[in-house]
DNA sequence: CGGTTTTCCGTACAGTGCACGGAAAGAAGG
DNA sequence: CCTTCTTTCCGTGCACTGTACGGAAAACCG
């Protein structure tokens, strides 16, 4: 039950031909190339060239795997060098988080299911919360800033994931595209040219709305919070 | 098992036992109840009394019967009643969208993974779009400010499932308690007093981060719209 | 009545996650 | 050397999935 994995127990072991962190690798590798639906035990395991049991020698579950791959993805985000001021520090952050979630397009699917819980992940909040407390912010405010902030980029890149991924299959798909147009001609008339549902400058809308969240944290911050 | 149809039980033989909308509305009540991954199309003929296939009379396959359910619920959402100041309006009707999601704790699972094109999900954003016009948004502007709402929304809200869910499960399931917990201490160690990662306040938490929002928004709007 | 079309659905197939139990490769003790 | 024990590996099997196919019954049309 409890007994750790970390337990140092130089009970008889021969060399593994698996590994947590090998299985881990594998199966972003296979996210990345088949999408989060494509991820299957069977298929991760021919991967490893190792049988599909295996790997349950090292890893709980299916979910387990998800769980590992989907922390596994937030180290490749740089740790900030110095303190900067804390408006520049989250912009960065989070567009690097943002670059993540493009690199690895299953990421937001997995996070509107499962809690984001890992170390890495984890490590990310901590800092998050450090920028904002030393730019003066506490208690329920701070939560709610540390937590707009990441719903938002969660959220808009789960969206424009799907755009794009939409974009991709229906150049293929001439019926769905039909469709899918259908819908958006329809359904936007009056505010099509000023607001496109999708005019494709993705870089430019997110950090508008990343700036309009951070003018709000902004007048929140007592005067002598300008920098940290 | 196929007690032979033909004699008796004319009841049957009316024209369309099934139909679209009962097959949606079957499909949103087993989603309510079984979860985002509970349905199955067998699960889902069993409750409307069909065989399985005779669903693919009426819908083209899941990802299909999930797009309607997902439109579905939109619906739930009331129309606004007269015009009000944009603010107000906004809020009530993102409480709203929060709302249906607690309902259909599956919603934000789904939008992660297809887009919103049915008609009530569009009707709603149609009138995102109308009020933030009435208020003096224009360009590319407005379509961060409806993005960044909406993706607001979404994000929190499933972040905010995820949470309850797993203390729904941890309270039956001790072990994953125990790591879930062990995370948290671990994790959150300077910032637990003032910043609990769920303390349970979300109300009040999602409507600071909307208001928030909300002040960005209205720092971009031209002096003369503050009210539609 | 016959023919056509519409609704229903049983069967079958390729795929899934994973429980179970066994094989085999070493290490330790004799 | 042999035995025993631990640890890695994995083949088989089971319950379940989405859905292609084709057939049967019923309703409609002439």
């Amino acid at each position: 039950m409890p007994e750790s994995i970390w337990f140092r127990d130089d009970a008889r072991r021969r060399r593994p031909r698996l590994s947590r962190e090998r299985i881990v690798e594998a199966a972003v590798a296979l996210l990345d190339a088949e999408g989060a639906n494509g991820l299957s035990m069977r298929a991760l395991a021919a991967r490893l060239q190792a049988g599909t049991m295996s790997l349950y020698e090292y890893v709980q579950s299916k979910e387990d795997v998800l769980d590992l791959a989907l922390d596994e993805v937030f180290r490749e985000i740089d740790e900030p060098r110095e303190p900067g001021p804390w408006r520049d520090f989250l912009i960065s952050q989070l567009t690097q988080s943002r670059a993540v979630m493009h690199r690895h397009p299953w990421v937001p699917a997995l996070t509107a299911t499962r809690p984001l819980l890992g170390p890495n992940a984890q490590a990310r909040s901590r800092l998050f919360y450090g920028a904002l407390t030393d730019a003066g912010l506490t208690g329920p405010e701070l939560t709610a800033a540390v937590g707009t902030l990441s719903s938002y980029v969660n959220g808009y890149v789960a969206s424009e994931n799907i755009w794009w991924e939409r974009m991709r299959t229906s150049e293929a798909d001439a019926e769905i595209r039909a469709k899918v147009d259908g819908h958006l001609r329809e359904n936007s008339t009056e505010y099509a040219d000023q607001a496109q549902v999708g005019n494709g400058d993705f870089d430019g809308q997110f950090l508008m709305g990343l700036d309009l969240i951070l003018d709000g944290i902004a007048s929140r911050l007592p005067e002598t919070g300008l920098r940290t």
